[in-house]
DNA sequence: TTGAAAATGCGTATTATTTACACAAATATA
DNA sequence: TATATTTGTGTAAATAATACGCATTTTCAA
């Protein structure tokens, strides 16, 4: 067996945000480099003495500025083994959600451009990326239908109509508004709060939010969180 | 960003198997090597020119001699900075199924042994291998409810009894023999095949067969597989 | 030879969940 | 003051899950 490999590693984050009824997806562009033409997926090589998850968030915050909700570990790409034209290279990709309007993207000190991209229109990326973020739509897809992720790309507060389009444009179904605030409701996991909608059209309407705690706590007793639908 | 890495890439496999109703994980046992002491998941470091995927095959035809049914990336195991203490490695684990009635287990060349073990009852295990396997099973119970992947630890022709206990051993559930029948008989993914069984207590039960080209069709159509139980 | 034991195979009543759909309430605006 | 718009609450019908009962076909032992 071989010691001698020369293999490098590498992270990449698939960051979605949720906006005006859209799902974005975080993209920067290299000024230097040899796919400095294309978009990427933030990310970079792992250093020597830090975890995976470390260099993830090292790189997202060097690259983008961006505050993170919801976190995983997606696939790990190492099958195409001239992915990377200069040399092998594995990325170990990872899935994050966060709430875009919390704050503003900036491009780091390389003067990298970063941008969010709407999902449903995304251009020819670097090396693999446009396969990798294929596969982070249908994980976050699937996980939406059975984890309660979908509050981590919303502001703390919301509508349930912000909550009910949501799940309508990820997944790309219809929904039954009524139903879906019946079936949310039946679950216990949101509470409402004082607040009202800024929105000045139609009955004003309720402010909701997550309440993680209580969701914790169902999980505990063996609840399980799922919408599907027809 | 530092272009010296010297993180090694290694892959590592959970192979089930399943067999008088009891689960079990293939382990072997290196004759040379620091963890010589230990039994370990069958693995090593990925070759240069080899894809993941050979690499998990490589490593288990060399190690094991099995025959695989079903093959998927389970988890990147590279948070734990120091879990070999040579030198820092990666490890990409794989989660695999057998029908471990159809062959013979046999140590390699290097005089490695190779052992079922049943996964109630498993040692302590090199590296962070007992950790890889904890996730392999979550995987495997979790993957029983929503796709019809028990079949591939079964024979081909096997009996409902069988793989109604195949379920409540893995889940650890009890179900309801007859509502588990109408169940998976309402998909119309198993066929009924001319045979009989060879058991010699009770009535004579048909073998069945997993019919996949149908479940694919209906797969097609939009059918989810799902199995729940109270 | 016959009855008990063991396991398969089929069915039905009850309960719970999902789906489809109706309408009142609260606000802005014309 | 009427209309458009969006929220909030039900209720009836259809579908699916659950809890059982019992006849059937074999082996084995009395």
């Amino acid at each position: 067996m071989s010691q001698n490999q020369n293999i490098r590693i590498a992270v990449d984050a698939i960051v979605f945000g949720y906006q005006n009824n859209k799902l974005y997806v975080l993209l920067i562009q290299q000024k230097f480099g040899a796919e400095k033409a294309y978009w990427a997926l933030p990310g970079g090589l792992v250093k020597e003495d830090e975890t995976l998850k470390e260099a993830v968030q090292r790189e997202l915050k060097e690259e983008t500025n961006v505050e993170i909700n919801y976190f995983e570990q997606l696939y790990t790409f190492g099958d195409d083994v001239h992915r990377d034209s200069r040399n092998r290279v594995i990325s170990v990709a990872y899935f994050a959600l966060v709430d875009s309007s919390k704050f503003e993207i900036k491009a780091d000190s390389d003067a990298e451009k970063v941008q969010w991209f709407e999902v449903k229109n995304i251009p020819e990326l670097a090396f693999d990326h446009n396969l990798i973020l294929q596969k982070g739509i249908e994980r976050l897809k699937a996980k939406l239908t059975y984890q309660p992720i979908g509050f981590d790309l919303l502001p703390k507060e919301f509508l349930f109509s912000e909550l009910e389009n949501l799940y309508c444009t990820i997944l790309e179904k219809e929904i039954d508004r009524r139903n879906f605030r019946k079936k949310i409701l039946s679950f216990g996991i949101i509470s409402e709060t004082e607040h009202f909608s800024p929105v000045k059209t139609g009955r004003p309407a309720k402010l909701f939010k997550f309440n993680k705690p209580k969701y914790n706590a169902l999980q505990d007793e063996g609840f399980h969180f799922e919408i599907k639908f027809a």
